[in-house]
DNA sequence: GAGTTTTTTTGATCTATATCAAAATATAGA
DNA sequence: TCTATATTTTGATATAGATCAAAAAAACTC
């Protein structure tokens, strides 16, 4: 973990609205931006932070992909999200003061810092503030139960079409294409997230090329037919 | 429903501890019980609120047992929990303003019911209650990523050893039975939890009372052997 | 840029769990 | 208490996805 201090300035941060500061007033972003500890980069392969360390601060992804996973005492592990620019990680820390899960880069990244306990002083500063964060952690619950869904009553091929549409419309919402993915995670990783083995991932990803559903090349994935991948997730 | 205005009294509820006032001092919980609305009873069988109704207040389970599910278009339902007293309904909502699940009483049951907006300044005017209801939030994300490892990496007799085993220590730290279960829900509601059929928790009960794990008689279960049961969870 | 390692694809086969079916119990209603 | 309905159990069979295996393609390393 590189530690270069720079200054976190959420004021000129195109991704704002997507993030800590969505909804707040200038004046707010401001306030919000002193107490901001640094930004941080993190490399590829690295871990921002592991299962068990204590928990200090909140960190929002400024830029790059991040996964996260939890692992179970027999050494299996389970991918429990993706996170790219604006999302934050640690919100399962809270509870525990302790990370429950690992955080790995999955591409050169960083993220902006925020201690935990500066972030409650200024909850209580901005009931705006605090209003927003008790929407992201709320988020966070829906985002999970989501997944509990996708897992418990979803075939593969649901599955997998599910998480492209939904990584689709997060790289759309980032200005970025919204039909040409580039997967930062293995095939294994996906197939964690979505209680799949790694070859079922390539079989379907296969299948769906033949289907015309996609292009896959890789890690590289344009979405060809976003309507049919829609149609397989919603028709039984 | 029913709306006979009992008032809620914190103060003298023996699971406040397990509860929204955990750890709050005499008088800040006095405050809180002035911004409770009301105590209100739900029926067997009638929900608390439904997919899609407006969200407008958290609700603490006074006596009772719930079940929360998420419906996805086709038909096809998730259940995403099981409730007991002292536990929060209705966080997922605060992100959307909507309740995004049904909640229906699995038996005979109360809730404490708090209206967000108040409890929202209740948290301004309190750090205390803030934090720990931050901490409530982590929780229950930590809860729902505890369900996805269930659901994705682990097989259907230790998903149903780890449903029954966390089942009964919440009943212990309830000063009941940790041992006697009486199971409120239906095996397809356990299956839909856990990503099973009705007919794959029949069997597995089936034979976890053959192996002497446990001693089921319909709906009430004695765990003989909570050892073989944790090991059934973690050996792989 | 050749060599090593990791990841991905594809095929053949196996197995855990689903599905279909029917009897046995339990629960609720009159 | 009797009847109707819902739930649970158990058996027989089917199947989606896992496992095992090996080749092909990428991605690092020196």
């Amino acid at each position: 973990m590189d530690f270069s201090e720079l200054k976190s300035v959420c004021g000129g941060c195109t991704i704002r609205e997507l993030c800590l500061p969505a909804g707040l007033s200038d004046e707010e972003v401001l306030l919000l931006d002193q107490h901001m500890a640094h930004r941080q980069v993190v490399k590829k392969g690295e871990s921002l932070y592991r299962t068990g360390d204590a928990f200090r601060s909140l960190f929002a992804v400024s830029t790059g992909f991040f996964k996260t996973s939890i692992l179970h005492e027999d050494g299996r592990a389970q991918v429990t999200g993706f996170q790219m620019a604006g999302e934050i990680l640690g919100l399962d820390a809270i509870s525990t003061d302790q990370h429950i899960c690992d955080a790995v880069a999955l591409e050169d990244s960083a993220v902006c810092e925020i201690t935990f306990d500066r972030f409650e002083e200024l909850g209580q500063l901005m009931s705006n503030l605090q209003h927003r964060f008790n929407k992201t952690l709320s988020r966070e619950i829906v985002r999970d139960q989501g997944v509990m869904l996708l897992l418990g009553s979803m075939r593969s091929e649901e599955r997998l079409a599910a998480f492209l549409v939904n990584l689709a419309k997060r790289f759309a919402a980032r200005k970025q294409s919204g039909s040409e993915l580039v997967l930062r995670m293995t095939r294994e990783d996906i197939g964690s997230y979505l209680g799949l083995k790694l070859e079922t991932v390539s079989r379907i990803l296969s299948r769906f090329h033949d289907q015309h559903l996609l292009e896959v090349r890789g890690r590289n994935v344009r979405i060809l037919d976003q309507q049919g991948l829609n149609k397989l997730i919603e028709g039984s």
